[in-house]
DNA sequence: TGATAGTATGGCAACGTTGCCATATGGGCA
DNA sequence: TGCCCATATGGCAACGTTGCCATACTATCA
């Protein structure tokens, strides 16, 4: 910058004031510092700006990792949102049980982030989160939240996409509907398995428990188990919502050994639509609005650090479902 | 740290020093920093650091998109093994399409990052390569690969992949190994599509250009779009290899409505294997070795910043055939 | 005994910007 | 005419560290 100033003869600050577009610079100097800035090829030193200014145009995003890919989407939507207002993201995955999560936030503090975005962790202690909000580091959590003072949340409508789904199947006719679903050990897993009981109250149909098949974790090999368990009742169910498209990966799995076609014998509908259009038959599936996701949750960053005093808010992200086909009409005989 | 400085009755050099672990000091006065600086909460700042030390510790990442989530698994791979060693990294995931990737670039030098992997991606000239090199930034390319002065490569053994792949097939004695890959228009492709000639070639088996099936793009569509056409054939192929793992989705997809077994009618194997092990039937899948290839990435970078004038690089990414049984033997009539 | 090496500590400038203040000029307006 | 405001420019300190140099003490060895 030193160069830059010299070469076009100008002063320190006027180069700084073309480089970051800020302040009076007549049309004049503006060329002979551009002129010089291309010639160079000088390009401003981040770090130096970030120092003086105290704002590094950095958002951390610290998220959990899961094979089912819904977190890597989340991650690219909160890039993208990110990129369009002018900032990077540092992104932190995080291995479900390893528990040094507190030291990330500790690396993304040093780093001076201008905000941070925590993705679906569950382990969230008032006195970790005040580490953040107590530096005034906005932070947004999104899916699997905690209250804070400071902190804005963004919760996914689990309840309306899970009602909706199981009502679609609902209104195929279907009356022994399944659930296959994680253990409700928080707010999300509850919410989806509370649609899935009002939907089917609502639609005038029997809760059989026995139908509800729950897991401790989502994945492939648990969809396996649950067909296993489902398929082989004596009665078993026309209809199937599983709360994962992992769960519907392993299901299909059972289904193409036992040679059951799907919608034909049985409808299937998945959740997170990440998966659910590539399997075969491509399946019905609750999906998420994710650029709204990205774009709210970087915007409910910025807000807060132009207004850190406001109160927090919750924003719902609305869930769309993706009508593949795979649940078919039927009558009972 | 001019509190610590202060409140532990040291100069401010040896709080730096106990900080940053390095130089000479003596317990009883590392004692008191440390104790000082868990009372205050201190946490270093490494805009400063990285500002006087010229080193930031962060590796940008640019990578393209592309819906298999190939790019996404190297990319955690990448992160994690940066991770291991202290480093963070800065994700730029670029749509193929629109070309400003130019100016994420300059973002990455501007934010002075200790090196750059660019993974896979097609663009690239001399000029803009020799931007980053010339500022003697690190550069790592990670697939799609490109020569250049001081700039290190990693390429995937996918010769090796598809030839092994194939050989899984013809040593189960198929004759006709149909290929569904993309238009060769760059050394991946067409090295995946030699590794299945020789392979053919090797088993003694003809080589029939019609069951040879090239797209723009690798997609799910675009394997539908091959499975109707090589199914529809008079004598349709009795395996097919196909050099992604959504190709196989698509194909999958036809022979599912056209009530086509797999592998009692037709014998499949994919590649990448980022999707084979979740669709029904598990499909026999050329996986990569993403954990080390991360791991190589980020040593290349480290290795080159501390000997600039070492010689360029070119390290081989081993792959392996993750069997699922999705190939079955065939004796023909 | 003096030289040397290892240990321990502090002072100070510098990294490359930006924020703030000072200053100057010209035009519009009461 | 005098005052205010928008425009234009520059000087200088400061952001929070680290690198380098200077200094001092102790132990070891020829």
């Amino acid at each position: 910058m030193v160069d830059i100033a010299r070469i076009s003869g100008v002063s320190l600050t006027t180069v700084g004031r073309v480089v970051r577009k800020n302040g009076y610079v007549s049309g004049e100097k503006r060329e002979l510092v551009e002129k010089a800035i291309r010639d160079t090829g000088y390009i401003p030193n981040r770090v130096a700006q970030g120092l003086k200014s105290r704002k590094t145009n950095l958002i951390g995003h610290l998220t959990i990792f899961n094979s089912n890919m819904l977190y890597e989407r989340i991650s690219k939507a909160v890039n993208s949102a990110a990129h369009e207002v002018g900032y990077q993201v540092l992104t932190y995955t995080v291995e479900l049980k390893d528990g040094n999560w507190e030291n990330i936030l500790d690396e993304l503090i040093a780093r001076r982030v201008d905000g941070i975005i925590i993705t679906s962790h569950p382990y969230l202690d008032e006195r970790v989160l005040r580490k953040v909000t107590g530096r005034n580091i906005p932070l947004v959590m999104v899916e699997r939240t905690r209250e804070g003072d400071h902190t804005d949340r963004i919760v996914i409508a689990d309840y309306r996409g899970a009602f909706e789904a199981v009502r679609h199947i609902a209104d195929r006719g279907h009356r022994r509907i399944a659930y296959v679903g994680r253990e409700a050990d928080h707010p999300v897993e509850r919410m989806r398995l509370r649609g899935y009981r009002d939907a089917l109250k609502e639609a005038g149909r029997p809760i059989d428990s026995s139908l509800i098949s729950l897991w401790d974790t989502y994945g492939v090999e648990e969809g396996r188990r649950a067909a296993e368990e489902l398929l082989n009742r004596d009665v078993p169910p026309t209809a199937v919502f599983m709360a994962s498209d992992l769960f519907v990966c392993g299901f299909l799995q059972v289904c193409y050994e036992k040679r059951i076609i799907v919608p034909d014998d049985i409808s299937l509908v998945g959740y997170d639509d990440t998966l659910s259009m590539m399997l075969s038959p491509p399946i019905t599936s609750v999906g998420l609005e994710l650029e709204n996701l990205g774009r709210e949750a970087v915007s409910l960053l910025l807000s807060r650090r132009d207004d850190w005093d406001r109160e927090s808010r919750e924003i719902i992200n609305e869930t769309y479902l993706a009508d593949r086909g795979s649940v078919r009409s039927w009558k009972e005989v």
